[in-house]
DNA sequence: CTGTTTTCTTATCTTTTGTTAACGTTTTGT
DNA sequence: ACAAAACGTTAACAAAAGATAAGAAAACAG
């Protein structure tokens, strides 16, 4: 039984380590820090005015992340299976956050606290380890965000639209257009207007 | 003369601990691999195409990143004194870079190099803190990136700029109205009009 | 100092986007 | 299964932005 319990995050041990790899002695240490949590459809994991205390690991489902302008949520991010979620900025500054984090559908997540990673970064064994993980965190979010603010200097709604569509043709399925509307920084309307135009390529 | 040359960078270590405090000891380490680097105005700190091999510590001066789209120079971003600049992504990741950076006045920077990261990385005094270091490094880079793709999706380019006239008024005296624009992700032209609008506020 | 380049503004026209509202369809909750 | 809510498209109009060109002012180089 104790064996099972030690064991419980063993099934995504290598999720986690998409950064860092553990030996067996350190992973026993990182994973008692863990806890998971399970989100239902529409359910937030962190809502917008509080700091946020954990960060994500998803193992499965689907989350938007969202802002409140005007009383109208206009939806920023998305994260999907495998990414790391959290109000990232609320997380690290300890200050409240205006991004709200939203389960579009049932997800499923493994959390880590603040207190938990202070902890880790100062743990005699694992702090040099852990300080490499958050480093490789902090610098593959960098990245991500440098290439989104680009597209938004150097491409037209339109490019941007086409863009994810190369990239993530399956991942958008499940997601409203007006969701991804927001994503691309333009309204509900427009996207469906760019839509049409791109399906009608030609004729005269 | 020995204490001398010790010391060139000693002007600039608060400076570069604001991320992380080092002891005279592991400054002593830490300094050795760090470099000075002028540019004069107009030129290349790095240029797109390569891998970049520098982070920059700005002292003084002004530096902009540009990428080019369709043969045009596209500003997307600024350095001032006391940033860290750098063609983030490709000093990462090892790939060739597609933003330039480029000196907008005189400037002085200390220049650390990916080789000299890994080592201090591996450092048997070092590497714990440096681990440290870089990681506040890429949080604090993803965080101002976070406010920036916000900025994108929930601010109109009036609004964007309002916000910089705001949070930057004396910072953005020195540079050219275009490149505004384009780190607002607006033409010039339009940029133009918005600051017309915004002056004749009233008046029926 | 002088000619050139750069920068900013303005005007005109076109294209795109925002806004609001309507409509049919799909999804959701009960 | 049914009513309510959410979703995507379309239309009509207004507002804003892009493209291009022209001109004035400022900065720059020799």
């Amino acid at each position: 039984m104790g064996t099972l319990i030690d064991n419980k995050f063993g099934l995504y041990r290598q999720q986690l380590e998409a950064f860092v790899v553990f030996t067996d002695e350190e992973w026993q240490i990182f994973q008692s820090y863990l806890r998971f949590k399970n989100l239902r459809k529409k359910e937030h994991f962190f809502p917008a005015g509080k700091v946020c205390n954990d960060i994500g690991f998803m193992v499965s489902g689907l989350v938007r992340y969202f802002v409140v302008k005007d009383g109208n949520e206009i939806t920023n991010y998305f994260g999907f299976a495998n990414d790391m979620v959290s109000s990232y900025k609320s997380f690290l500054t300890r200050q409240p956050g205006i991004v709200t984090l939203e389960a579009l559908e049932e997800t499923e997540l493994i959390t880590l606290s603040y207190a938990a990673m202070q902890d880790l970064y100062k743990h005699p064994k694992l702090g040099y380890k852990m300080e490499r993980f958050g480093r490789l965190m902090g610098e593959y979010l960098a990245c991500c965000y440098e290439d989104r603010v680009l597209s938004f200097v150097t491409q037209s709604p339109e490019e941007r639209y086409l863009q994810l569509l190369q990239y993530g043709k399956n991942i958008i399925q499940n997601i409203p257009q007006h969701y991804i509307a927001n994503f691309l920084g333009i309204t509900p309307v427009s996207l469906s207007r760019i839509r049409k135009r791109i399906m009608e390529p030609v004729v005269k």
